[in-house]
DNA sequence: TTGAGAATGTTGACTAAGCAACAAAGGAGC
DNA sequence: GCTCCTTTGTTGCTTAGTCAACATTCTCAA
């Protein structure tokens, strides 16, 4: 997809980013993310306060960077990062969004409500963004049809992992994604 | 024994020191010292080149620091650093100089004349420290004594993991520290 | 309601780390 | 001998990180 960021950046940059959000993510497993303060971070990061504010404006910035590394992890671990449009490639997409969402919800001591949807956002903008690249090739606007598969995708990720009793994920998807990809086969 | 010196040192050199710490002794384990190159340390430590020779003069320099801090920990789970002479103890002390050097042996890939002759000076030094400090409050002067037990603990140690076939390790221990002790204890 | 303590951002002066370029010394091969 | 290449230290300039101090907002209990 797009060339990744962290090319030649200084040394010191990557280092002190990586220290930072590898301490967030582990307070996040600990505990909630409001309950968290910027201090809690930069302490165990071994980085100065002062430093934080360099890489990011609040703590809601770092909760983005995280989540958009995390979900691009997960894509990039299925190679989806690297190629178009197919029934198979979307289905695919679904699960990544499926288990990014559930690893979320077990992973971090916080399943709130408010929580949620701070993420929300982070994650649809990346999922449009692929979508698009996806579809790269159309000769027709497709910002119509990935705004809705976007949210179509995500919704269903978010119903799933919120399920009381959960049906098999394989079936789920498979239940699903077809709805979705009459959508998109047009442009690709 | 001596205050901890990385009390309130400046972040980024404490920083910096355990990652070129940390770099060495992974390197020191996989080939020979010889063959570990400042670049090879400052690559994986992920540090410039310069940044090495600000802390360090050159790379006997660094293996210096790093004997000397594993020696440390080793003689600190012991915590024979916050004590004075016993016979206990001084069997402790042997034990601990005898498995550290087992320890570098069978670690380091290298076990050459050459690379020993390197650390020896550096562990009998921290040996003649602590044995001065068990005898702080002797009236008279311990130099001597304090030597000779120096160099026949660390022949000892240096003795039992050149054998071909070794005693067990208590066994040679309890048959040799007395040797030692006689000559230590009246100023303890 | 108020007041004490904690968390947030921000600033400016200082210090450490990065970088590129250099001279010099060593090694391996021809 | 000679070259080519690597490693070693060193230097001056740039950039990032640290620190202490400050004003501001938040929170929560007295």
């Amino acid at each position: 997809m797009l060339p990744n960021p962290d090319e030649k950046l200084d040394p010191r940059i990557k280092r002190t980013r990586s220290l930072i959000l590898t301490s967030f993510e582990s307070l996040l497993a600990e505990k909630g993310f409001e309950s968290i303060s910027v201090q809690d971070v930069t302490d165990k990061a071994q980085v100065n306060r002062a430093t934080f504010y360099a890489h990011f404006p609040d703590k809601y910035a770092l909760l983005d960077y995280s989540i958009q590394k995390m979900f691009m992890a997960e894509i990039e671990k299925r190679t989806l990062n690297v190629c178009s449009y197919s029934e198979d490639n979307l289905r695919n997409l679904i699960l990544a969004v499926v288990e990014f969402l559930s690893r979320v919800h077990t992973g971090c001591a916080q399943p709130h409500q408010h929580f949620e949807s701070l993420i929300e956002g982070t994650i649809k903008k990346q999922i449009f963004e692929l979508l698009s690249y996806w579809l790269r090739k159309s000769k027709v606007p497709t910002e119509i049809p990935v705004t809705v598969a976007t949210w179509a995708i995500y919704g269903l990720a978010s119903h799933y992992s919120h399920m009381k009793k959960r049906p098999a994920l394989e079936t789920f998807v498979d239940e699903a994604y077809p709805l979705v990809a009459v959508n998109l086969e047009q442009f690709a």
